[in-house]
DNA sequence: TGTCTATATTGACGGTCATCGATTCATATC
DNA sequence: GATATGAATCGATGACCGTCAATATAGACA
């Protein structure tokens, strides 16, 4: 948990690259001074995002949302999306809601539910990239029978 | 019984659609039978595959070995992106492993890790989504305040 | 006012997760 | 064989998550 106070993240070119062909001959681990693209602070942040999202029927909420002409959804829509008490949805829109990635609106006895147009490419990006059923079958059900 | 500003997507058409120019007049929430996008089993595999990924730690594994020219990393290197004890990393790399993400190559003293081919663009597609710069602010650390 | 409906909040419960110390396994080298 | 090192597994622990029943809040309408 101590602080990294070395030269971590920061995308600071490697030094050493590369090297010899044979690298593969087991023979040192190469310590690879170079660190992760990925900040610390970065990976703290994408991980908060998805974990709001890693969930069945919050991705199904965002993938309803995403639809085009779906702008909106009121809450008793979404909830159709599982059999589950409304209390969770309520509690599964909140997730969503504190993380930035849906907005809502009241507007009468209905609550508007709506993907925050900062986040909306990223999020359709992220289902796009989970759903591709074409080239990477991220989701097309190898998940577990091989 | 009208809906608001509903129309669902292909799919088993809405018998009652909008009409009304008022639609927001508080009329009824529309049941719209029509189904989410995404199945129920293909939100599960999505889900899981997302729970794996959703780490600090694991986001940056992946992001380590998605470097161009990182294909492979032995669990020393991959030690080094955070201050965990060894049974942590080696847990890390098991969900990785065990979601379909990783796989591993042990040669000699080492154990070799590298992305699984069949998901190396899914991932990398997800990374992508999750850390492009410019346009969608996903991580760009405005996480919550909006 | 009161009642009804839609949504949010609270509190609790069981399950899962991240983490560690201790141990075990695998391989290399002496 | 004995020893050392890299990595996986085991067992425990505290934190977090998903879910529900009960309750509270907000607005519509009589």
């Amino acid at each position: 948990m101590s602080a990294p106070t070395r030269q971590s993240f920061p995308l600071t070119d490697v030094t050493a690259v590369s090297v010899a062909g044979s690298a593969i001959t087991a023979d040192a681990c190469a310590p690879a001074p170079g660190v992760a693209p990925l900040s610390p602070v970065a990976a703290a942040d994408a991980a908060g995002l998805l974990k709001a999202i890693a969930d069945p029927l919050r991705l199904r909420m965002l993938s309803y949302l995403s639809q085009a002409g779906q702008a909106e959804a009121c809450v008793c829509d979404l909830a159709e999306l599982a059999d589950v008490s409304q209390p969770t949805v309520s509690h599964h829109l909140k997730v969503l809601r504190e993380a930035g990635i849906l907005t809502s609106e009241r507007r009468g006895t209905w609550v508007w539910y709506s993907l925050e147009p900062a986040h909306q490419p990223a999020v359709e990006a992220l289902l796009g990239a989970i759903s591709t059923p074409q080239s990477t079958p991220l989701i097309t059900g190898e998940n577990d029978d091989h």
